[in-house]
Formats: C-alpha cells, sequence, structure tokens
DNA sequence: TGTTAGCACTCCCCTTAAATGAGTGCTAAT
DNA sequence: ATTAGCACTCATTTAAGGGGAGTGCTAACA
C-alpha cells in the first residue's frame, strides 16, 4: 500500500487533533476539520490504511485513533524539513552578560520550562577539549593553599589544598610560574607523565604539592566530565493527563531529579547530533524506560573553544514539536551569535 | 475535661497507630493493640472524649479516628521531651574532607532523602556574619583579570572583570597587597564608604579596578546571601497516598522546584529557632499553603564562623517523627563535630 | 461510678448492572 | 471511488445494592 496525498493530509489531520486535545480522534471529526469534503466513511476506510501501515492505532476497539510513533516520526520529519521558523523574541533573555556559565543555565532551563510548558534540562558545556588557561596558587591560611584552576571559556575551579610546610611568598611565586608555564594552553590529554616528573624535579622539596595540584586540575576536569544538568518545570508533566497518573508521574520526577540517565540522554543527543544539531526522539526512541510515553528534542549548542551542551525539551509525545524546534532554533542563533565562532 | 493518663496513652496509641497504616484507626484496633486492656466501648467513650478536646477527628461519620495538628503537637512536644536518642551511624557520610560546601550540601540532602523517606532541602550557611579571608587578583587573558574572594569558612567566589588598561604584574601585586591590608578580616557591614575612597585615592589611576573588585565583594555577598537551597527527594512524596494525588503533587514538586517558598520556611525556622535549634511545623503552621497537609522538621546547623544554615525535612503529618528528630540531632552532632566552635 | 456487651445506625467503598454514546467495520447503493 | 446506513464494540458514566468498619447509645454489670 502506498501513502498517497490524501492519506498523509488525513494523517496530519490526525495528529493536528490529537496534539491539540489529547483525545482519540474519530472519523467524524476528521471529515468536518479538513477541507477534504470527505465523509466519516471514506475516512474511516483511510483511517483504517493507515493504521494498517501502522502510522496510527486504536488505544481500544471502536476508540478514535491515535498517533503511533511512527506516526509522529513521519510529522516531525515533514516539519523539520519545511519550516525555518521565525526567530522567536526571546532575545531579551540573553542580553545581560554573564560571568557565571551556571547562572545564564539555570536561568535558560527556567525560561525554556516557562515558554514551553514542558519539562527541560540543560546541560553545561563540556570542557573535555578544552585548553588549561590559567593556574594561580595562593596561600589563604597558614597549612592551605588555595588553587585555582581556569579552563578555556572561564570556566573557574577552585580547589583547596593542605600543606604542612610552610611556603613563603617567593616559593609560591616560583611555583606559579613553573606550574604555568608547563601547563598553560595545554588541553588535558596532552598532559603527560614525562612532563609531570620533570615538573616535580624541578619543584625540589615542594614536588608534593606539584602532585596535588596536577590531581587537582584532574579531578577539576573530572568534575567538569560527569556533567552538570540544569532542569526546570518537571512539575509541567502535570500538565497532561497521559503523563499525570501516579506511577509514571513518580518515575518521570525521579528521572529528572536523580540526573543520572538525563546525562546520557543528553550525551547521546550531543554525539549524534546532525547538521542542525536539533534532535527528536519519539517515545522509545530515548531509551530511558522512563519517557517511553515521552518525547524528547535536544538540541545541540556551541559556546567556542569547542565547548558543547545540549538542551532537551521532554513532554508528551503529543508535544507541539513545531512550536518546540523553533523556540530551540532560536536559542541556538542567540547563542551562536554570543558566543559562537 | 481533663487529659489523663488514659486519654494520653490513647491518644499516643492512636497516632502511633495511624502514624504506620495511614488509615483511620478504630476503636476495636487500639482496644487490642494497646496494653491498657480495656473494651472497644471504653476507648470509643475515651475517643469521643479526646475527639471533644480537638486532639483527633473523624474524616467522615463512622470512621476511625485521625489525629489533628493539635494531636501532632502534643505528640511531637512529648517526644522531643522525652527522647534524646542515640546517634545514629551516618559517621560514614561526612567522613571524606570536602573543599566545597556545595558538594557537602547536596549529598547531605540526598543521604537524608534516602535515610528518611522523606522530601528533604537543605539551605547553605549565610555569610552576613562572615568575615573576608582573602583577595586575589590575577590576570587571565589580555583585558580580563580573574578576582578570587575567599570568605571565612573557604567560601569561594571568582569573578572575571574586564579591564581596558594593561596591568602589568607589578601593578597587580600592588593592587592585591592593597586589598588585602584594607579588607581582610572583614565582615560586610564593616566596609564604608570612607575606606572605599581611601583605597581609591591609593590605587591611583587604577581605582576602577578597584570599584570593580568592590563591586564583585558585594555580589559575592549578595548572591550568597539570597541563599542556595539544595532538595532532594521530591518524588518521594508519591510515597505516601494521602500527598500523592495529582493536585497536591503538583503543587509539592513545584514549591520544591522553585524554592523560593522553602527558603523563606527555612529562614523562619533559621531565626526562630531556640535552644537546640530542631522545630517542627505540623500543617498549617507552615505558613506555605501548598504544604498544608505536611509536616516539616528543620534543623538549624551552625559551621563555625557564625555561618548558619537550615536543614529541613518535608512528609506527610504522619511522619515518624522520632526518626527524623533524632537523624536530624544526629546530623547537628557530626555536623558540630567536624566545623563546630 | 466506671466498664462492658449489644445493637441499631451511618456512611465509605467496592462490585455489579445498565445506560450512554462515540466510533468502527462492513455492505449495498450511488 | 464515494457515501449512507446499520449493526456492533467497548470505554465511560450512572445507579443501585451489599458489605463492613466503626460509631453512639443504652442497659446491664461489678
Amino acid at each position: 500500500m502506498e501513502l498517497d496525498e490524501r492519506k498523509k493530509k488525513i494523517l496530519q489531520a490526525v495528529i493536528r487533533n490529537y496534539l491539540e486535545t489529547g483525545e482519540p480522534v474519530g472519523s467524524r471529526t476528521i471529515s468536518k476539520y479538513t477541507d477534504l469534503n470527505l465523509s466519516s466513511a471514506t475516512i474511516r476506510n483511510e483511517m483504517a490504511d493507515l493504521e494498517e501501515m501502522g502510522y496510527i492505532f486504536q488505544p481500544h476497539t471502536s476508540a478514535g485513533r491515535i498517533p503511533s510513533d511512527k506516526g509522529y516520526r513521519l510529522y516531525v520529519d515533514a516539519m523539520m524539513e519545511e519550516k525555518e521558523r521565525e526567530v522567536v523574541e526571546m532575545r531579551d533573555m540573553l542580553v545581560e552578560r554573564q560571568d557565571k556559565m551556571e547562572t545564564l543555565l539555570k536561568q535558560m532551563a527556567r525560561v525554556l520550562a516557562q515558554n514551553t510548558q514542558y519539562a527541560t534540562m540543560i546541560s553545561a558545556p563540556q570542557t573535555k577539549r578544552s585548553k588549561l588557561k590559567f593556574i594561580q596558587l595562593s596561600r589563604v591560611d597558614a597549612g592551605q593553599i588555595l588553587a585555582v584552576i581556569v579552563i578555556q571559556g572561564n570556566v573557574i575551579k577552585n580547589n583547596i589544598l593542605s600543606v604542612e610546610e610552610e611556603l613563603d611568598d617567593e616559593t609560591l611565586l616560583k611555583l606559579n610560574i613553573l606550574l604555568n608555564t608547563y601547563l598553560n594552553g595545554l588541553s588535558i590529554d596532552e598532559i603527560n607523565l614525562a612532563m609531570i616528573a620533570v615538573m616535580k624535579q624541578q619543584a625540589g622539596i615542594h614536588s608534593a604539592i606539584v602532585s596535588e595540584v596536577i590531581d587537582a586540575v584532574a579531578e577539576a576536569i573530572r568534575a567538569e566530565e560527569d556533567l552538570e544538568i540544569y532542569t526546570s518545570g518537571t512539575n509541567n508533566i502535570f500538565r497532561y493527563p497521559e503523563l499525570a497518573d501516579q506511577q509514571k508521574a513518580s518515575e518521570l520526577i525521579n528521572t529528572f531529579e536523580e540526573k543520572q540517565l538525563l546525562g546520557e540522554l543528553l550525551q547521546e543527543a550531543h554525539t549524534q547530533g546532525e547538521e542542525t544539531g536539533i534532535q527528536v526522539y519519539i517515545g522509545a526512541e530515548t531509551q530511558v524506560q522512563s519517557m517511553k510515553d515521552c518525547s524528547v528534542v535536544t538540541a545541540t549548542y556551541e559556546l567556542g573553544g569547542g565547548m558543547k551542551g545540549t538542551i532537551g525539551i521532554v513532554g508528551p509525545k503529543r508535544m507541539d514539536y513545531d512550536k518546540v524546534v523553533g523556540t530551540l532554533r532560536a536559542i541556538q542563533t542567540q547563542l551562536d551569535e554570543l558566543y559562537g565562532k
């Protein structure tokens, strides 16, 4: 059987209607809703075909039709290539200069949630490929050294080190110069054992501190790698009856709080993002069990220096794909303009 | 009417039983449950009295009794003064040294949630009265200065400042000395305009930078003041049927995500905490609308240097007050031992 | 005077049954 | 190819009934 133009139109009408109402949609509705001027009986025939082809299905005998994952997929794909959406307002959202990535991301998650009425998540940029920009040791207290580590993109990590020996200013200065000379501008995988050995040797009796700093650097990177995720609008779940029953809501909320799975999800979206960087996962496509009744739209953004992060929007399968994709596009554009290269 | 010993015992039995089951408890149950050896009829009479006195009530005619807020209050008060709970294990929770307050708090919230099966929230210590410990300016890039601000208790804030003039190392060193000399050891409200004027004068052409740093300090403090709140275990709400219906769950989850109200709640608990620092709010006592069916137990902890924070545990009114108070006590003790003075 | 047994009564809740109605599949006519 | 018509299905709603847990009250008992 073949998916002719009329079938497409009907399918689209079914999906549209279902997106609006959340209720299974019957033939009579379609017959009036579209400009096809077909009777409900004809629609019924076509819908039977569409069901056979797997685009829609009945939740139970003699109920209206609901789009299947396959149906959504078709709809989304069609929509994606068709529309190059208008850039939404949202310009004011990013106007203020941010020193802090964290604040920016939190805010972004919140705005998105507010805007779309879905749950949102956003992963911080990953610094894997970033270069070390600056290291500074300072004596804060007797026996306490503060190590400040700045990574490309102005991601800053602090680390308090405890030392036994008393360090005078001169020694500290030397160590600072040593560390910066060797490590500055290197990315993580460029720091090797040989280099560390040389540095330790040059540090003489203070080699222990060098070790600690290196550890701190490694830890800072690692901390950045098991990436931070910010979420917002999880309670929007309750807006959609098909997700709001106790069982599902509980699982979803849990998933959102634990963030572990979200991380993997975003990670995957991030790595396999294609040209546009926008990806749509429908139902089981996410691999996350608790989200099998949801759809997820993700967008990868870049902040220069190879740092990439991912935004995800989670809603019911009948989410307004159109709007969501548009919104994400707009944000991408904004971020690119501000930080992109 | 008077609350004699037997009435107390019966009331306690009713509450205990209700805590366990979550169901209204009838006279027959009590008659068997307690060691009073009274028939259900007698219990009925007593329960009628207790109801008249406002300690318990029936959700509907001919149902068992449920403790009222007043009833809970009595129970909790009695329990609080009676028990000086055993210090729970939980020792291992805090063993690792933490450089980062944030990590510690998050972890703590999580452990608590896990342990109690309720939702938890924890506010970061407030630095209002804290003293400035250390300031360091470093050149990170051409035109970019990193200001690191350390506050008592090793709370560290970073701030990137943009500068137009090129600063050589010597100037930076001078500025560092200047700033530290003047500001070191001062608490926020001890920094006044006169002092700033003097510093600016001494900084000469670089007075602009001094201004910026001062701003950064102020901002760092302010950021710390509209306090961070970490939550965990919000999905535990779903464990308790009386909170899990769509309406209530949605509101609660929202409250927990927005954190605004939680902040006020913790704030209040913090300020009016009495001797022990542990406080119990039952039902409407919290002032937070969405929590009118919950109880909240809060504990204020101190981390030295006048920095105080508050932990809160939110559960159904029938929460296991005993265990919760015990757990919080234990944590308080631990924190005191580790950081307290 | 306090305690208990007995009994009628209340009311939630669960189950069952019937009514409703939206929607389908099929057939025959156009 | 399209449509009208009809029988049929089945989730959902509504009503009714039974069960049962629990109460309040009264009368009897120690």
